[in-house]
DNA sequence: CGAAAGGTTGAAAAGCGTCAAGTTGCGTGG
DNA sequence: CCACGCAACTTGACGCTTTTCAACCTTTCG
């Protein structure tokens, strides 16, 4: 999760010429799904996307939020591996692949950037790796808290209020756990005095190197 | 993890020109670590390559094994991010950052098919981040077998003998558990006349769709 | 105002990490 | 060649963690 956008003017205005701009009002309102034909690229003007992939089993992983700067919709072999859809009302940039990838032979450093961009998403997916690999449920709703408090949009630093735009059950597939957990992990960071819950999507944040201590600790802690 | 190389003739002979091959004889040898000066980038010849992240609490979480055709050494703002070492003996084809990006520059094309490359292993591990996600370690450890077979230099066909290249502290790495509990999944595994153990490294697999089948269960199955 | 969805909490049981005690396999040196 | 020692592996036991089921509370919205 991150927002760089580091395009020239001529980049930008090329790109504009072949994007339109799509907007969703409806929460939960689908951009596409897993193996769809793959038309187009988005980018994210405004708003949160949610990435997943369901799996047969029928449980959903979320795998990232997306916010404005990033980028969605990477195919494999001509199709969408990953399902998206808006989170709250949203704003895309739709880029047809077919004239994208015009414009990036063309343009080299486009599609450097472009590949930067696909890094970045990269060693984000490497990092959530290691926390679902190495934390606790615990650890990774202090994790996910510290990852949001990093964006202005929703953490007020007047206040310290942290407003998220998720859901309980949003949270659990992107933590990989289950609602319950989340829920009796704000318990315990209330407990703990590392937050405070205002409402269900609230919290202020009281101690911030207290969750960071939180994240090193290990799975299992002797306290 | 995963293994293909599209290159052409001429950006073949290119790359050539400015790798060096280098042989990494003895298991356990350092090829970067996180943190270092990224000057290379690596690409496999021979053999496989660990990537991993030692975490603050010095855990380590092995984040893929990369086999001949493998790229590896992606650096972020000119550091490495990841750690790589080799797990048996190695060769890995050298090549300097910076000429890769003038050759890249010159060339969209090699550059187009590097971004194919980090696209696959952006890919492989938002995989890996469902499969941490959500499946319980028995089940994990069926995805990591049915993953090593599809690769004919580790699995026998003819008598279905899996030769792991990997320790059980390894593969507790890269699933996120501890090695202990590699080890009785292993045991549930052949309880269940899914795999029968010949050497601790040497697996014989006597039912694929059983594994297939235990992938897709849910976390905590009712039977 | 009532229904539905989301959220919280409790209780029971399964899952898993950790400690500890073997066991096996292998290389080294006697 | 055997004995020894070491490291990897296995297995058991125990207790913390987490899932699941179920009940209840809260908020939202028609």
């Amino acid at each position: 999760m991150a927002a760089d956008n580091l395009l020239s003017q001529k980049q930008q205005a090329e790109l504009r010429g072949i994007a339109v701009a799509v907007e969703y009002e409806h929460e939960g309102t689908v951009i596409f799904s897993e193996g769809e034909d793959a038309r187009f690229v988005y980018l994210v003007a405004d708003g949160v996307i949610r990435i997943g992939r369901t799996s047969d089993g029928g449980r959903r992983q979320i795998l990232a939020f997306m916010l404005p700067g990033d980028l969605l919709g990477l195919p494999d072999a001509g199709s969408y591996v990953n399902s998206a859809d808006v989170v709250c009302p949203s704003v895309l940039y739709r880029i047809p692949w077919a004239k994208l990838r015009d414009l990036m032979t063309r343009e080299p450093s486009l599609q450097h950037n472009f590949l930067v961009k696909v890094a970045h998403d990269f060693r984000e997916a490497q990092r959530r790796i290691v926390m679902l690999g190495q934390q606790n449920t615990y650890q990774r709703l202090a994790s996910f808290l510290l990852d949001f408090i990093q964006h202005p949009a929703f953490f007020d630093k007047a206040d310290r209020c942290l407003t998220l735009p998720l859901s309980r059950f949003d949270m659990a597939d992107y933590l990989g756990t289950a609602p319950e957990t989340v829920a009796r992990g704000f318990l315990r960071l209330e407990r703990d005095a590392l937050v405070r819950r205002v409402t269900s999507r609230i919290v202020e944040i009281i101690d911030v190197d207290g969750l960071r201590r939180l994240q090193m600790r290990k799975r299992r802690a002797e306290t």
